[in-house]
Formats: structure tokens, sequence, C-alpha cells
DNA sequence: ATGATAATGATAATGATTATCGTTATTAAA
DNA sequence: TTTAATAACGATAATCATTATCATTATCAT
């Protein structure tokens, strides 16, 4: 097995996507690191986007097109937007849906992801 | 605008999709086709995924690597088995989750996809 | 029948993501 | 603290799913 060695690239790609509350593409990312370690290769933010995603300190959000990241893993649900094809937070609880699961569904969940498909608050407010 | 015009191609499509339970990608969808409509190329399969998700006919089911499709629109949720990368449907009734939508979300909402992550029933008892 | 054009098949192009590879940085042990 | 082993890097080529192009064919209203 191999074992992890610490790098102020993965490091950066962390605090980034910690310190933010939109859900990035890679490039974003990238953009955004570039910022604090100009040298830094696009491959590297892909490398360590999927890293850390198999770590659990971050999560993939899957969308159709570009696939979105999340540095905030607490349960929560995303909301699609079919104009500008952002992805929104919504506040709701993620127990609800969990109660949800049939009970004799002979399989094992690990985790679970609530897309809502529609309009985000900006763009149904800018004409 | 453009008017539709029906081809058997697209007939074909939309039969598989409607007679199979899986969660095919659109390489199966193109595989299945080809035994009713052999000359059937790839890009028609596309073309007409997409023309018919638009249409409302069918879902599309992204999930992180190859897209997946549903020939059923009534409201159900999958499971994307972490083994073997399927897509299995799970028996809940979709209006527990809506009602879990925040009153004062100032946006609009037209559907919603609901994926559970973990183990199928098949992975799960095999071996 | 015919003219307009939507749909097709074949294939090239695109775009996101992953793999490769030679070099650099990190780490544990000498 | 050098050193040896190897994880991680930057650059870029390769892959793979999906989309665009384009010449030809099928559909359909007139």
């Amino acid at each position: 097995m191999s074992t992890l060695k610490s790098s102020k690239q993965r490091d950066a790609v962390l605090a980034n996507l910690q310190s933010r509350y939109d859900h990035p593409t890679a490039e974003d990312v990238f953009l955004a690191v570039k910022e604090v370690v100009p040298s830094i290769s696009l491959a590297t933010v892909y490398r360590n986007l999927k890293l850390l995603e198999s770590e659990g300190l971050i999560l993939k959000i899957p969308t159709g097109d570009s696939d979105r990241f999340d540095g905030h893993t607490h349960g929560h649900y995303h909301l699609t937007c079919l104009n500008c094809r952002g992805v929104v937070d919504l506040d709701i609880d993620p127990g609800v849906t969990l109660n949800a699961l049939p009970r004799d569904f002979d399989g094992t969940v690990t985790s679970h992801s609530l897309m809502f498909y529609g309009i985000c608050p900006d763009c149904k407010n800018s004409n």
C-alpha cells in the first residue's frame, strides 16, 4: 500500500474547498488555488480532488455536465439550476429522507445525495 | 422552430427503455436497439436519448461516470452500487422527500433525484 | 408527386478526466 | 543530517463519453 505524504498543493485544494460555499468545478478550484500556489497544475488539482474524495474529506457532485465539488461533507442537499447550471445548497434536514429508506432493502447504504432540479433564486429574480 | 418527425430509430430507443427495468448507458441501449434496427448508429442513439429526455419521456441519471437512462419517469429513487457501479431502483414514496422542501425557498423546483450510494443486493450476496 | 426539412449513419471534433513520465519533495531510518 | 525510498509534482499525451458536422435519406404537408 502507499503511505500518504503531505503537500502544499493538496492542503491548498482542501483549504479552498472548505473556505467557499459555492460548488466549483475542478477548473474553478484550479483557478482559485493558482492564486496561492501559482505553479500548481490542473492535473494535480484533479489528482487531489479524487484523493480527497476517496478520503471522505470532500464531496463530488455529478450534475450531468462537469462534476462539482463540495468541501462541506455534513449531510445536506443541492439544487441544480436548469438555467445557469449552478448548484446551490438547500436547508433541509437529512434525517427526513433517510427515514424513508425501505426497511427490507437487502443492500448497504453508505451515503446519499438528493438533487433538486429547477431555477435558483438568482436566476428567478434576474429578469 | 422545428417540427418533430417520427423515425423508427427513435421509436425503438424509447420502446427499449420502456421495456427494461435496469438503467442502461447509451452504449447499452445502442447494443440492444441494434438487434431491432441493425443499421442504427451510436450517434443516433445519443441524439434521441437527448431529445427524449428534453421531451420528458425518459430520465437521465448522472452517476459520476457514464450517464444512465430510465424509461420510467414516475418519481422514484435509485441506488448507485459502489462495487459494480450499477443503478437499481428503490421502493420509496417520492412524497416523503418533497414534503421536506423548505417553505421559504425562493426558487422553483421542477423535479428531483435522490441517489443512494452503497452496495446493491446482488453484489452483497455474491461470493 | 414534390419540395422542404427533420433524421440518419459515419465519422471528426470536443471537452472533461485520467495516465504517463521524468523530476522534485517528503519522510523515515542510518 | 545525509541518504534512500517513494509519494507528489508539472507538463502533456491519451482516453473516453458525448456532441457536432455533413452528405444522404426519410417523412410529411401541400
